[in-house]
RNA sequence: GCCACCUUAGCUCAGAUGGUAGAGCAAUUGAUUCGUAAUCAAUAGGUCGCCGGUUCGAUUCCGGCAGGUGGCUCCA
């Protein structure tokens, strides 16, 4: 027999016989590798464990505990779950089922949809097939040779995937009498399907095109041992908690009411202030910053509309109004006014790049099924500007928001994507317009020095743009700070300057917002502190609390000369044991409660209690004072 | 907008295979003056999301609508 030599990651060679696999190379290292060797790679690409090896390739053996493993066990369980589906739904058609970020999901076309109880009883005939350990294997078969087969099987969807592969030969997974087409790589055997749960059932677009048919999802997760998925559900349970709309109507910031109607937010006094803290930090940033505060109406004629754009494209979520035969689109984006203001005189190459800045509140008839909490509402404010400069100074700005996106991010501790949208199939502008805006936004993101992606056609018809995205508690993703590239309104509005030479040229437009709608911010924030917001962020700041009646005239001074300072205090002078209002501050998530005894009028004293449950030494007003504004500083 | 599920007191939730409903917390009142996460007692609070249909009778069954939850599509 011929032997053949393989390189290990470390560097060493190790012989085997001509013909060996992965799993034969796991079981000539031994210790114990072949029961949790779940896939290879051979030569730096992902592969069974069954295939085959030869001389000179370089091979990683990858276990149940490589990173890699977890997409290969979620993508083989979801494969496990469509074998399950297929036995006790024998009419459902199988689609696709990929592994994605926290597990996986697989779509079926059924004729009446899955019931949470038709969860379970795929989940326990998961288990069973789990347990008897099907070997799962690939074959390869002529794309003539696999069109016949899912044709005969009545697989439609399958044979539909196959039509559209432009290659000769595809892979097929079989494991019992399940069979599916997939590129791989799987699990050997379904017993190694430890740790997984059905989550939840879903409508969902066959190739994601609403036009097009809704299949049934049903979404699972699924880990290499039961700890690190009980890990992950207890992870979950802990997201709930943090949920900004339990903790919204918890701390009494805001509430929705289906009176008023569906995501339209209605802010409560400690909410609105919350908001307004940020806005005040917002507008001193962006004064820091060379911009200028702008305001501009909520209704704008609808031939404004029709001139810009909008009317034609973005109809369908524009509120409308009609007085005396006038009709008016309220305002889903602040940009018009903006154009105006820049209109409103001859503008020099002197005079830019200027840059309006306004908290704009605008309106956009969102979908019914969209609407989320404060993470997506029909009526919001932006921290919105545009910014008007000639095309030399387009890099500069372009890195000028950057690095603001970054200083605000790390005020309030963000991490955050970024992703670069480049030109779509349709759009509008010269290849030169895309190709300079491009580059200018693909230089500043270099020059940041912190990792995007790229996005390719995902960019606006209107111009290319940068996505800066938050996490909620759920890791779900949202779109926050956004930079976009405009050449269409310059040109409709007929934007110009007169440049150094006398020449009429146009400008260069940027849409930007840094907080993205102040809702969603605050959303997100909320659930990135569990509520529990920093001191200079805390809508309530401190609250003083009496132990009995008999120190209220002193407590009520103290309240007086804190309020006077400016901080944000409040009181509880109520007959309750001390106890019971430290609990309900607590559960306020107040940062500071202000204890008052005999013992602090005596020496004329405050004793600070940290949310935390720490004390501070008791201190006088003045040096109270101080500390708490040192706190605010260090903060922010 | 599409698919599934949900809607009972301010909040969290029980409940009856169709005979108009409860608990805890919160609220109100009284007592208690008590130093670091719940003092005790009493009282009040609901056309069981809304509108139709079936029925002697509907909060319960059916239909429509509204609102919500998880997804899809779309998006700040």
């Amino acid at each position: 027999m011929k032997e053949i030599m393989v390189k290990l990651p470390d560097g060493s060679s190790k012989p085997l016989e001509e013909g060996a696999s992965v799993m034969d190379l796991a079981r000539a290292i031994g210790a114990g590798l072949a029961r949790t060797s779940v896939a290879g790679r051979i030569n730096g690409e992902l592969v069974d464990v069954s295939t085959v090896l030869h001389d000179g390739d370089t091979v990683e053996i990858i276990t149940e505990k490589n990173p890699e493993a977890l997409d290969i066990i979620r993508h083989s369980t979801s494969h496990l779950m469509a074998q399950a589906v297929k036995i006790l739904f024998p009419e459902a058609k199988v689609t696709i089922g990929p592994s994605v970020e926290n597990g996986f999901y697989y779509d079926f076309d059924v004729e009446s949809p899955f019931s949470p109880d038709d969860l379970e009883k795929i989940e326990a005939k998961m288990r069973e097939l789990a347990k008897a350990g099907l070997p799962v294997s690939r074959e390869v078969l002529s794309k003539e040779e696999a069109l016949s087969l899912f044709r005969d099987m009545g697989e439609g969807y399958k044979v539909e995937l196959i039509e559209e592969l432009d290659v000769d030969s595809v892979s097929l997974y079989r494991q019992g009498d399940f069979i599916d087409l997939c590129r791989g790589p799987h699990l050997p055997s379904t017993s190694f399907c430890k740790a997984f749960k059905l989550t939840s059932i879903a409508g969902a677009y066959w190739r994601g095109d609403e036009n097009r048919k809704m299949l049934q999802r049903i979404y699972g997760t699924a880990f290499a041992d039961k700890k690190a998925l009980e890990e992950y559900l207890a992870r979950l349970e802990e997201a709930k908690r943090r949920d900004h709309r339990k903790i919204g109507r918890e701390l009494d910031l805001f509430s929705f009411s289906d009176e008023v109607g569906a995501g339209l937010v209605i802010w409560h006094p400690k909410g609105a202030m919350l908001r307004t803290i940020l806005e005040d930090f917002e507008r001193k940033e962006h004064l820091k910053r060379g911009y200028d505060i702008v305001m501009g109406p909520q209704i704008l004629k609808k031939e404004l509309w029709q001139r810009s754009g909008h009317y034609e494209n973005y109809r369908e979520n524009m509120y409308f109004t009609e007085v005396d035969g006038q009709s008016y689109g309220i305002k889903p984006m602040n940009c018009l006014s903006h154009m105006m203001i820049y209109k409103s005189q001859l503008r020099s190459y002197r005079d830019l790049p200027l840059r309006f800045f306004e908290l704009g509140t605008v309106h956009r008839h969102e979908r019914a099924g969209v609407l989320h909490g404060l993470l997506r509402v029909r009526g919001f404010t932006q921290d919105d500007a545009h910014i008007l400069c000639t095309p030399e100074q387009l890099d500069a700005e372009i890195k000028g928001v950057i690095s603001f996106v970054n200083d605000v991010m790390a005020i309030f501790g963000f991490e955050y994507e970024m992703e670069l949208s480049t030109s779509p199939d349709k759009s509008i502008g010269t290849d030169e317009d895309w190709e300079r805006a491009t580059k200018a936004l693909h230089a500043a993101l270099v020059d940041s020095g912190r990792p995007f992606d790229i996005n390719e056609g995902d960019g606006a018809f209107y111009g290319p743009k940068i996505d800066i995205k938050l996490r909620d508690a759920l890791d779900r993703k949202w779109q926050c700070a956004t930079i976009q590239c405009d050449f269409t309104l310059p040109e409709r509005f007929d934007l110009t300057y007169v440049a150094a030479d006398g020449e009429r040229k146009r400008p260069v437009m940027l849409h930007r917002v840094i907080l993205g709608a102040i809702e969603r911010f605050i959303g997100v924030l909320i659930e990135h502190y569990a509520g529990n917001f920093p001191l200079w962020l805390s809508p309530v700041q401190g609250l003083i609390l009496t132990v009995t009646d008999n120190q209220v005239p002193y407590a009520q001074s103290i309240f007086d000369q804190l309020r006077q300072t400016g901080i944000r205090v409040q009181h509880d002078f109520r007959n309750e044991k001390l106890g019971f209002k430290i609990r309900e501050a607590q559960l306020q998530k107040v940062p500071y409660m202000f204890v008052i005894g005999d013992k602090e009028v005596e020496t004329q004293t405050v004793t600070p209690r940290y949310r935390d449950g720490s004390n501070l030494p008791a201190m006088k007003v003045t040096e109270l004072i101080d500390f708490l504004e040192e706190e605010v500083k260090r903060f922010k």
